[in-house]
DNA sequence: GTCTATATTGAGATAGAC
DNA sequence: GTCTATCTCAATATAGAC
């Protein structure tokens, strides 16, 4: 006989879990501290103790979703080494990676951003930087290599790197903000190229263009 | 003989705008839901009655304090029309101005962008899209200008106007994310010029380009 | 206008039975 | 492991004197 007496329950999921996902819901939409622990155990279908008894207390179901999704994010970086292609087809390969991730992963990610740009809200303190910078030093590493290949201006390797960055970061907030929009994939993939057209070398002629 | 018996009280400002102050320090740096009004009042050096007798309550002080702000961006917009120079001079001089004004308010703009991008926090809704769509709006005129006068590509408008915005973003993040960085105007108008060299017209030789 | 004192609600957290 | 019942404290907000 199966339980489901309610429609979190419905999905017959251990209580862990369906708090792990309400904390997540409720933490992305109203914050971390405008949210409260009867609102998340009354949403996971459970009762407080069953929160306190898996986690510690608010900041704890707090840590362990983030840890969780920095964790997959770190990984992802991880990953990114053994690509092919020419440099500026790595870089938006990469982008689209990053990105698609990012999509995958929008609630916590919105929780990231107001917490890592924002007021902490009275959330623990977790060091999002260490993964700004490794997200950061990935791309210049890209960049370096197109200079290298000779694809990409022999200059300005910082403000390609900020460029490529905040190209990420605008269609981010995009999806946070407007995801009616459908900007998504194919709009940060058109702003790189725009980007592109003036990182791209001009010794020769590229195909495809005019004039 | 002066009053002047706490820190905050020592410039003898008057209650309502050591309040504000306080409210916009707090607000910024713990968010809007984690900051209590015991402690805005505190701050100010005054106590709970005065809070509710300028302010109706915790979110009347909360939108006096939003909506001087957005007014304040919203009248540099409206500003902003008898600028000269060529297109990309006066892109550059716009995006100069708006982020001069950001950083002059970047407590302010930390809580907006926070509620904006992220989680509302509890706090009361306000329109902050009628203040994007209009900077898109004025972003996107620019550029349409600088291809009537032939000084940018014809096309990809929309990915001109993304990039342009995304920059601006991008430079105010690394402003609220790690102000010791040093980015800052240079750094926007670096990235901004990084960008233009993709949109600039290549119809004739521009001086200073080599090879 | 500004204070002291207090009402009232809701928050995080736990004791102890099952 | 999960529940009911409850503790404790801090939050918003106000009454009423001066």
């Amino acid at each position: 006989m199966i339980k489901a007496d309610s429609a979190a329950k419905s999905l017959n999921i251990a209580p862990r879990e369906r708090l792990l996902a309400s904390a997540t819901e409720l933490f992305s939409r109203k914050g971390y501290s405008a949210t409260t622990t009867r609102e998340i155990v009354a949403v996971a279908g459970v009762t407080k103790p069953v929160l306190y008894y898996y986690f510690r207390n608010k900041e704890g179901i707090y840590l362990e979703l983030m840890h969780k999704a920095t964790n997959k994010f770190e990984a992802m970086l991880d990953a990114f080494h053994a690509e092919t292609g020419t440099p500026k087809k790595r870089i938006l390969s990469f982008c689209d990676q990053i990105f698609a991730l990012i999509l995958e992963n929008i609630e916590i990610l919105r929780l990231v951003y107001s917490i890592y740009y924002g007021p902490h809200q009275g959330a623990p303190f977790i060091d999002f930087d260490s993964f700004e910078l490794k997200l950061q030093k990935t791309v210049k590493h890209l960049v370096q290599e197109g200079i290298k290949k000779k694809e990409f201006q022999k200059e300005y390797v910082e403000d390609m790197t900020w460029a490529i960055l905040g190209a990420i970061n605008f269609s981010i907030e995009i999806e946070l903000s407007h995801p009616e929009w459908g900007f998504g994939r194919k709009g940060l993939k058109r702003v790189l190229n725009l980007i592109f057209r003036g990182i791209l070398a001009r010794d020769g002629k590229k195909k495809g263009e005019r004039k």
